[in-house]
DNA sequence: TATGAATGAGACTTCATTCAT
DNA sequence: GATGAATGAAGTCTCATTCAT
C-alpha cells in the first residue's frame, strides 16, 4: 500500500528551447484548467493537446501519462501558492496586527482560487485516486503548518495540541467556503470575501486579543 | 456542452413488489457507497451490481444509465436531509438557545458525513459534470435558506442581503470543513467538531446576542 | 526475471452455453492463424474479432488482454500435441519396430505442422516475449522427454548424458526442419517428409540396430 | 496485403566520407542485434540509433523506413554468410574428404549463429512479414544450391530430383538444430555440434561412400 | 548534414448499454 | 422480470516518420 517514492521526476523531457517552453506552458495551463473544470477522467487528453495547440504525441513527450500529467499540474500549483505564503509570512509579518494578515491570507487564498486552476483542480479532484489526494494533502498541510507557527506567536499561551486543531480549522474552512464560494458566482463570492475574513476574526479574536486588548 | 432536458425522472419503474423494493435499496446504496469512495467515473456498472447481489441488467431497469442512477442517489440523499434538518427546524426550534441549535446543526451535518455514503458522494463528484453540481447547489441552497430563515428571526436587524451571505457562509464553511475533516482521520475529526461550534458561535454571538446579551 | 506463478487462468469467463463456447473455439482458431501468419505483434485484435465473426469486446471477455489470448493458443495446442503424441507412445509402442515408429513421430509432427496452426504459431514466436518462449520451450523438451524415454529402451547401452543430446537434436531437428518445410511449398515439403524419416533412420540405427542386427 | 515492389534499394545515401561509413557500419551492428534478440517490432527505431551513438534523423538518412533497415541488415548478413561459405568452397574443397566438409559446414554455420547477430535477426524474424522471408528463403536457397553442386560431384549417381530434395533437408536441417541449439544454453549447444555433423555424415554416407566403400 | 521535437495514425483495452434467452 | 453475454464507441498511449533548425 505504501506509496511508492515521491521522487518521479513529472518530466520526461526537460524542454530548452523557447518553442518548446511555451508549449509545455500551455499544455499545464490547459490541463489545470480542463482537470479543475470537468474532472480527471472526464478531462480527456486529446481535447487538452487540441485546446493547447499541440498534438497528443507531443504531449505524451512531456508526460508519461494522464497522472502524470496531473500531478505535473500540482506540483506547479504547490509551487506557486507556496510562494505565494512565502511572500505573506517573512519574518516581519509577525509586526503587522493580526488581523490584517488574516485578510491577507484569505485574499491570498481567494486569488489562489479565483486565478490558479491549478489550484481548484487540486481541490477538486481529490478523492479519485489517493495519489493525488497525497498532494492536495500535502498543499493544506503546509498552509496549516504556517498559520500553526503564525498561532504559536501570536497566542503563545494556546495550548499545541488545540493549536494545531484551530490551524486547521482556519485553514480548511477557508479552502472549503472558497470552493462553495467560486461555484455561487462572481457576485456573492465578493460579498462572501469580507464575511469569512470577519468569521475567521471572530473566532480568533478571543485568544489572539488576549495580551492587547483589540477591537473585534 | 449543452445538458439535456432537465425533467428527467430518475426511476424507470417503480418497483410495487416487496423484493423489488428492497433490490432497488440496496443498488441505492451501494451506489452510493461506490460514487463516495471511488468517483462517478471509477466507478462500475458492473461492479455496482455485482456487490447489490443482483444483474447488471436488473440495474438498468430501474435506472436509463448510470448519470440516472447517480441522480437517484443524490435526490435520496437529498430527501434524507431535509427530513433530518425538518425534524430540528421544528416551530419550537425557535425558543431553544441559538447556541444549541448550532452545535445540534453542526452535530447532525457531521452525522450526514459520517453516515450517508450519498451524501458524500454528492459533495464529492461535484465539479465532474454540470448536471450533478445542481443537485449539490440545491441542497446547500436549501440549508442556506433554512438557516437565513432562523437568522431573520433570531437577528431581525439584520439587512436581508447580508444575512443571505451570513446564511451561505456558515452552511458552506460547515460544510468545508466537513469534507476536510472526514480526509483527516477520525480522531482529528472529533476535535474539530467542537472548533468549528465554537468558531460559528463567535461568527454569529455579535449579531445574534444582540437583543439579549448573552456571553459568549 | 524470475517469470510469475504459471497458474495465471487464461480464460476470464469460462462459457456454458453452446454458442459461447463455438465463438471461444473460433476465436482461438482465428488467432493461431493470425500468430502462425503474421506473427505476434502484427496479429491486430480488431482483425481477429472481425475474422472470427465477433466484437473485440467480446474477445476481451474471454481473455485479458493479447498475450493471455496467445497464451491461451499456446496451451491449447500443447494439450493437442500431448494427446497426439500419447496416442502413438503408448505402452506396447515399444514392441513395435523402431523405425516404424521413428517414420509415425515424424508424420505426426507433420500433421501438427500442417493442420495446427497453434503450432505454427508457438514456433514462429518464441524470440519475441520471454513470456512466450517458455510454452514452446516445454513443448520441445517434453517431446525431447519422451524420445528419450523411448532411446533408454531401444538403446540400453547408450550413456544417459548424450541420449540426452541424441533426443534434442532428433526432436529439434525434426521441428526446424519442419518449419522450414512448410515455407517451401506443399511439393517440397512431401518429398521432405521421406528424407526427414532417412536421415533420423541413419542417425539412429548404428546405435539403435546395436542388438538385432537390422539393414539400414 | 500486395507487397509493393521488389527492387527497392536499401540504401538512400550511399556514405562517402569515412565518419559516415561508420556511422552506417554501427547502425546496422546495432540493428542486427536488436532485430535479433527483441524481434522486428519490439525494435524500436530510436532505441537502436540512440545505441548506436546517433540521433533518429540519421538513420532515416540512410534508410527510408524500418523495413529498409531490416532490409539492409538481411542483405548484409546474407553478404557475410556467402563470403564465408565462399571461402569454403573454393574450388580444390572437393578433394578434401567429404566428411571434413561437412564437419566444416557445421562450424561454420554455428559460427554464424553465435557471431551474427544479423543472421539470427533473419532466422528468428521470418513469419512477421512475407517481405523478409524472401531475404531468408534466398539465403538458405543459396546454401542448399552450394551443397547441390557439392553433392553432384560427390554422388554423381543422385537422381537430380532427389539431390535437390536431399540438398534441401541438409541445410535446413542444419538451420533449424542450431535455432534450437543457441536457445538450449552454451552448454548443450556445444554439444549437439558433435551430434549435429554426425546425423548428417550417416544421413549422407550411403550414398557418397557408394564410390569408395569408406566405413562411416 | 545532423539533430530531435513534433506529428498523428493506429493499436489495445474498457465499460456503459442493449437484448436475446 | 431477471440475467449476463455481446456490442462497439471512445479513450489512452506508442512509435514510425517528417521537417524545421
Amino acid at each position: 500500500m505504501a506509496r511508492s517514492l515521491r521522487a518521479k521526476k513529472p518530466l520526461r523531457r526537460v524542454p530548452t528551447q523557447e518553442r518548446s517552453r511555451r508549449r509545455l506552458e500551455t499544455i499545464l495551463q490547459v490541463a489545470a484548467e480542463a482537470f479543475a473544470n470537468q474532472g480527471f477522467d472526464a478531462a480527456k487528453m486529446e481535447a487538452i493537446a487540441a485546446e493547447a495547440g499541440t498534438s497528443i504525441g507531443s504531449v505524451y513527450q512531456f508526460f508519461a501519462n494522464k497522472r502524470a500529467l496531473f500531478r505535473a499540474v500540482a506540483e506547479r500549483c504547490m509551487e506557486h501558492s507556496r510562494k505565494l505564503f512565502a511572500e505573506r509570512l517573512t519574518p516581519d509579518a509577525i509586526t503587522r496586527p493580526w488581523r490584517e494578515l488574516v485578510d491577507d491570507m484569505v485574499d491570498t487564498f481567494a486569488k489562489l482560487h479565483t486565478g490558479d486552476a491549478g489550484f481548484r483542480a487540486l481541490i477538486g479532484n481529490i478523492q479519485l485516486y489517493e495519489e493525488f489526494a497525497d498532494a492536495d494533502q500535502e498543499l493544506l498541510e503546509e498552509f496549516a503548518r504556517a498559520t500553526n507557527h503564525l498561532l504559536s506567536i501570536w497566542a503563545p499561551a494556546m495550548e499545541a495540541q488545540r493549536r494545531e486543531v484551530v490551524a486547521t480549522v482556519v485553514v480548511n474552512g477557508i479552502a472549503g467556503l472558497l470552493v462553495a464560494g467560486t461555484r455561487l458566482g462572481e457576485k456573492t463570492f465578493e460579498a462572501m470575501l469580507d464575511e469569512i475574513k470577519l468569521m475567521i476574526r471572530r473566532y480568533l479574536a478571543p485568544e489572539l486579543d488576549a495580551l492587547d486588548a483589540a477591537p473585534s
